[in-house]
Parts: C-alpha cells; sequence; structure tokens
DNA sequence: CGTGTAAGGAATTCTGACACG
DNA sequence: CGTGTAAGGAATTCTGACACG
C-alpha cells in the first residue's frame, strides 16, 4: 500500500523530466515546504512518486497563480483527507461497523 | 497496475542501496540479460522496484550457486507464467467464464 | 515572491580492461 | 564464470548568491 509509491529513489533530473519543472522551481517548493525529499548520506535528494505526483498538482495550480503558501494549505487540507480516509477504513476493518 | 512498478526512474547507486549488490554485479546482470534497464539521453541506466525485485531473487539464487544462465531460464519461466495469468484475467473479464 | 543563471566543488555513472580463477 | 578494481572522462547535484521584480 504504501511501499513503491511513497518509497524515496528518483533523483531530482529524473523529477525534472516527469514533471517538466525546472530543479530550481522543485527544489524552491521544498523550501516552501510542499514537498519532503529524502537526502542520501551524501546530501542527494530523493523523491517518491507520490512527490512527483505532488509537484504536478502544485504546477497546475502555480499556472492558475496560487501562491505556495495557498498551495502549502491545500495540500495539508487534503492530507488530512487522506489521512482521515485510512483512519476510517483502518477502524472499519477492526470493528465492522460498514453499512 | 503496471504504473509505479514498472516505471524506469531509479539510478544504479539507488539499486544498489535498495539490495547490495555491487554496481559491478548490476550491470554484469544487464549483460547477462537479467533484466533490461532504461537508458536515458546521456547514457545512465534507469530500474524499476520490478527490476530490483527481479535482482533480489538473482542474489539469492546466485548464493545457491546458480549461474546465471539457469537463472535467465527460470526468470523468463515466471514471466510466462505471469503472461498467462494475466491473459487468462483478461479473457475472464471478456467473457466472463470464471468459476 | 518565484525563478533564472553562473560558479566551484563533490559525488555519480559510464566504458573497456586487467586480474583471479 | 562472476566479480573486484584503477582510470579518465562526462554528466549530476549541491549550496549560496546576484538578478529581476
Amino acid at each position: 500500500m504504501s511501499s513503491y509509491k511513497h518509497k524515496k529513489v528518483i533523483s531530482i533530473g529524473t523529477v525534472n523530466e516527469l514533471t517538466g519543472l525546472s530543479l530550481r522551481q522543485i527544489r524552491y517548493y521544498e523550501e516552501r515546504e510542499l514537498i519532503y525529499p529524502e537526502r542520501t548520506k551524501r546530501g542527494t535528494r530523493k523523491y517518491s512518486f507520490s512527490d512527483v505526483e505532488t509537484l504536478l498538482q502544485i504546477a497546475d495550480k502555480r499556472e492558475e497563480g496560487v501562491q505556495t503558501y495557498e498551495i502549502r494549505k491545500d495540500l495539508q487540507g487534503s492530507d488530512k483527507k487522506v489521512m482521515e480516509r485510512m483512519l476510517r477504513g483502518q477502524l472499519n476493518a477492526h470493528f465492522k461497523m460498514n453499512k
């Protein structure tokens, strides 16, 4: 479930190819805390497919002129939704209170 | 289904960390046609999570002393099984002849 | 604020080869 | 056969900064 999508294995150059965003943009969105890549021992950034998806969403918002500060709030909102959904799923699985 | 698992986005250094295999070994198994990484324009190899799994299987076989030639035959055998399984699934979906 | 760029250094990856066996 | 290693070059990534606005 969290295995391939969230594993941080993609280098910034590949993320650039996957998203079309410049290295500068990708690093800047990290600085603004929209994404959270990991670092290898030598300090190179590693991204997950999930990060790539988020970057694609960011690119859309940016084209609409939305500022990074606003985008961060939106992303946190949808993160919360995902968490809630997962939590609900877990609870349902345990207590079998669905339908 | 084929999206994240088969997308070639992982560089050889990361594959080394994920599998514990040396760069030399990883490249050699490609030479012996056990795995098929893609190349970027500049020629660097890119692997998928699926390739990483295959490499893990190769490592196990090699520890048992199995030669690369034999391993290739085994891998092709399991590839065939996977293909058959997928094909059967497709057929079932279309003709609803399951159970 | 968001992004481009030149700068210098450090780490990565590539290939072909010699080595051992 | 399978893997290590030294070799030299090319490409990648990093950071901090100046620029425009």
